[in-house]
This record gives structure tokens, sequence and C-alpha cells, in this order.
DNA sequence: GATAAATGTGTAACCGGTTCCAGATAAAGG
DNA sequence: CCTTTATCTGGAACCGGTTACACATTTATC
């Protein structure tokens, strides 16, 4: 029905092979006979049919992606980084979501094989790690990391370490810290970080458990004040579980920054409209994406990596959900 | 390299054929035939390829979804909605963001078609259209329509009626409506119907343009109070939008809702958690994408399709940044 | 028990590209 | 001018599945 290389073929008066020769600039072809297929192309309108290729070369056009989740909007940016710098390549995105299970991490895998992709970016848990260490195809990490395999990730440890500095030196006493989900391998280091930097300080430190997703943070916050009532500067686990904290102290009649001070983690594109601002860490998701691209692409081209993790910096940023040095 | 379908076949002492038979359920086996079949693909960890499958049915187990741009929360949120449903009925998604550019529009559209994609799922505007019209695989409009083709969409007319409506009835009588980019058709169907209706109304109507990004949709805030400082009702063209207008508001000193009401358009997760709660009007937005999915299985299944449009209604979600009636 | 119908299985062609190889022609070298 | 080398091109095999078809073997029918 569509176009095949044999119709260009028989257009340009020449055989399948010259055509390919044409199109892939590989081996010996004349001038002459290089423009009848260009032409011939041209007019027919001709498409490489990338599955036929991708079937004899073992290798397509196609890189596998997989996220936690899509609705979290850190890695839609994430995400559009990794698609920005991949679509000028030439390559194209098969996305998975996979809730964090390991089934469906498994499942996409599977899938990604299936269809010949020719690399894999992949942000999943250390402890799902297994199948991902002995693929014969390249696997960048994104976020999380897997001690054998490039990774580009924002830098944990400073950021929470930067957050429990920042609130303490803006003048906070009693810190909450909102922990997420211990498996979730980011978040728990800049739990610990933010804890063991707010132990050192000796002051009072209560933690508290949370979902990340906006369902679930809103419930996990609600009980934050009558468990912890004095508490007048809290450390979220990410933006979305820090806006619902702004939140809930308001319904709880709390002022933020005045009574409460509030500093997230990621900096996704809400925390700078809601208010008060978000103070937060920004990790550099759009950046990570791309560079997670970059190092792919080098890895699929066979060019050795000096560096295998690419560790991004966080930066502290300063918005209204905090207060000023002085007040 | 990867096992294939021959060796299972060897493994199982019988030919290619019957193990293609004894996979896709197809033709006769043996029951016995049939068990040491199963037995050797267990054994071998076989998957069948897909791109060799794809190439010779011409038809694969992939899905082209081509959105704007799921950094706009509210399309993440259809993408889940067609990936969950699809992914249960075996399909993969290969996805790209199209920032409403044709050129980027026409290039995914072409991978698809070079990828064998069995269907298309678009959220693509009218104008670029023509290139949809006449695709041999079922094509699915999201959000957007097209006069000939199957389309999900929520009820634009309706929700711009609607918004217009609660703000009278809540009490605003100078209300600005900002109007996003006219090409967007969803988006200035809903402006139209909600001028409409206020003009009706009799009351003072102003209208300031807006883009639909974060970044863009501060700035283009930045001037509402010093144009129309008189506006004590605000219609923002989506949720985003109406968040970076509460925070103008804030900024100008105007109390939300009770110098102005402001009332958006989408849900998005975060409209429930900012401050005051955004009111707005809701479009099921992962309800939409798990019906396009939903559809277009049914089409590439061959089933008849009674209705082609599929509108899904919207809902006026009352927050705070409106008034209570009565107030 | 002979014939017809239903089962069971393998061979080979095919999907649409790419590439190896061999043969033909043109350019270069002596 | 003849050999060597470089350039140009097509035939055929191949990638890993699926399926049309032929043939063999059971099972059903009378």
């Amino acid at each position: 029905m569509a176009v095949t290389i044999r119709d260009v073929a028989k257009a340009a008066g020449v055989s399948a092979a010259t055509v390919s020769r044409v199109i892939n600039n590989s081996g010996y072809a004349h001038e002459d006979t290089r423009k009848a297929v260009l032409d011939a192309i041209q007019k027919l309108n001709y498409k490489p049919n990338e599955v036929a290729r991708s079937l004899y070369t073992q290798r397509s056009k196609l890189i596998g992606l997989i996220l936690p989740d899509i609705t979290n909007p850190f890695f839609p940016a994430l995400a559009r980084g990794v698609e920005d710098w991949l679509r000028e390549e030439g390559y194209r995105l098969i996305i998975g979501n996979s809730d964090e299970q390991l089934e469906q991490e498994m499942d996409y895998l599977d899938t990604f094989i299936q269809h010949n992709v020719v690399g894999i970016i992949a942000s999943i848990n250390e402890a799902h790690s297994d199948m991902l260490k002995d693929l014969k195809i390249p696997v960048v990490m994104l976020d999380r990391t897997i001690e054998s395999l490039p990774a580009v990730y924002a830098d944990q440890l400073e950021g929470g370490k930067l957050a429990a500095e920042k609130i303490l030196e803006l003048g906070s006493k009693e810190v909450t810290v909102i922990r997420g989900p211990v498996e979730v391998r980011p978040v728990y280091q800049r739990f610990v970080s933010s804890f063991q930097l707010l132990k050192q300080a000796g002051i009072k430190i209560n933690v508290l458990d949370s979902e990340l997703t906006f369902e679930g943070a809103s419930e996990s916050v609600k009980t934050l004040f009558d468990k912890y009532p004095n508490t007048d500067g809290i450390l979220a686990c990410n933006d979305i579980v820090a806006v619902a904290v702004m939140n809930e102290a308001e319904r709880k009649g709390r002022s933020v920054p005045e009574d409460v001070q509030i500093i997230g983690f990621d900096d996704i594109s809400i925390s700078e409209l809601v208010n008060p601002g978000l103070s937060t860490i920004r990790q550099p998701a759009y950046e990570m994406g791309a560079r997670a691209a970059e190092i792919l692409i080098k890895k699929v081209n066979q060019e050795v990596l000096t560096d295998i993790h690419h560790k991004l910096p966080v930066q502290f940023i300063e918005r209204g959900s905090t207060r000023k040095v002085g007040d």
C-alpha cells in the first residue's frame, strides 16, 4: 500500500540496493543515479519504513523512557528535556509510567526490547535495578542512580543540607521534616541530609511521613499541626507536599512565613505562582533530562564516557514562604 | 543474539510455523505440541520480536500520541488516561510534544507512520488537520475536534457559559475575561461562550490576552489591574492563568474573593492546593484520555461507532476564589 | 472398511528494508 | 595500450516473524 523502496527503485530505473545506498549515503552511487533516486523519492514522497530497517539493522530510532508518574510536574520537565534533545538527534520516545511498580517497569522494559529501542532512560529505584544491569543496550538513569550505570541526578545531599541550613538561618527553632517514601532514593537522601544537619544543630526535630502525590499530600499533612503544634519550620519532601502544607497552615490559621516557614524541593512551575511564593530547593529538571539524553546518545554512538555519574547542582530559591534574613 | 522463534522451534522439535501458530492461537496445534512449545518458550524466555511481527502484519502494538505540551498539567492527565487504558489492552505509546507547531506535528506523524503505529490520538488544531484526514489508520482527536474525525472533548461552550453565569450569580459587576491564543480552539470557544453570556447580561466586560504557559501567564497578567482597575471578577482561560491572576491580585493588594473573584478552567491538580482554592470549570481530563483510548481501540478492532463526537460534561468546582451565595 | 472431513505440521514465500558479493565500467598508472 | 585500481550497480540473502499451501494423519460418516 505505502510506497516502498522497490517502487522508488523502479521509478528511478535502478535497483533497491542502489536506492538504499543513496538514502544511507553508504557505498558508491553515481551523481546522476543519486539525483534520479532523490527525484523519485521526492516525487513518490517516499519515507523509508523504520520497521523494516530496524528489523535488519537491529537498531531503531526509538528510545525508551520510564518515569514514575508524569502527573507529578517534576517528571514532565524531565521528559521534555529528554524529548527536546532527542528530537534534534532524530530519535523518538516510547514513554511509560511505572507508578514505581516493578511489574510495570518490567513490562515496559520488555516492550522496549521487543521494539529494538536503541537506548533507555529510566527513573526507577535501585531495588528494581537488576533487570537493567545486563541489557545489551545503553541505559542512562535519570533522577535515580544505580551503581554500575551512567546517571544524571541532582545533588540531593547538598539540597537536603541547604534546605536545613536555610530554615535555621532564617530563624526556625522547631523543624518538622516531611519524609517521603523511603524507597524513593533521592527523596530519602534529601531527608537524611536535612535531618542530619538539623540534628547537629541540636534543635527540636519532628518527622512526618507523606505520599508524594497531590491527593496523598493533602491527606498526610492534615495531622501536622495537631501532632507538632510548636513547629515553626517545615521542610517538605517535594513542592507538592510543600504546597499542601502551606494550605494546611492557612487552614489552621498559621501564617506563612511569620508563624511557620516552609521550604519545598524541586521548584516545579507552580512553586512560583502560589501565594506566598514557595521557597524551595531547585533541581534543574529540564537540564537533567537533556543531559541524560545527551549522554545516552553518546553511548549509543559508542563514544567513551569519562564520567559516569553526573551530579547537577541544586540551588536555594528564596520566595515568600520563608522570612527574609533579619526578620 | 536474542532468542528467536526458530530457536524455540528447535528446542521444541517443531517448525517455526508451529510455534507461531501456538503463540497466536491461530490454526491447529496438537495439545502435546502446544505444551512442548510453551515449555520451550518458557525455558528460553522467548519474547517475540515485535518489529519482525509488525513488518509482516503491517500492524504493531504501538499508538502515537501528539500533545501540545506535557509541561501544562492538563495534558499529563490526558496522557495518563490514554496510557492506562492502552496498557490494559497491550498497546504502547509513542509520545510527541508539538508546542502547537505544525512542523513538529507533521514530524511526529511521519514517525508514527514509519513505525506502523496502529492508531493515533492527537490534540492538534483544526488548522493543521489536513494531514490527519486521509491517513489509512484510525485517528481520534482529543481535547480538540476536527469535523470528520472521532473526537473526545469537554463541553467548552457549556463551560464558558457556566463560568460566566457563576461569576455573575456570585456578584461580580465588571468582569475581565482572559482570552488565550485564538488558534487553540477549545480555549477560544470557552472565551466566546463566556463573553456572549456576559454581554447578554449587559455588564461591563474587559478582555485581556494571555499565553497558556506558566511563564507567559504571569507576564501577561501584570497589566491587568492597571488597565482594568475596577474589575471585580475574572474568568481565566485556564487554571494556570487563573493562579497567575490570583498572585497578581495579591501583589496589587486586592483580596480574593472579596475584591475580585476568579474562576479558572480545567481543574488541574494544583487548583485544589492553592490558597484560596481555585474555583474552576472542571474538565474530566483523565476520563477524556481514557475515553479517547477506548474509542481508538474500537476503531482499531474495526468496530462500528455510532457516535463520532464525544462531548464530556464539565462541572463548576466551587472553591475559595469565588464568594459564597449570599455574601 | 472406504470415503469424506477435520486436524496437525512443515516448506517456502513474504513483509521492506540493508548489505555482501560479484561483475561491469571508468579512471589511473606504467 | 594494457593492467591495476577505483567507482558503480544489481542479485540474492538476510533480519524474525506470519501465513498460504501442500501433504500426512486422524477422526467422523455411512
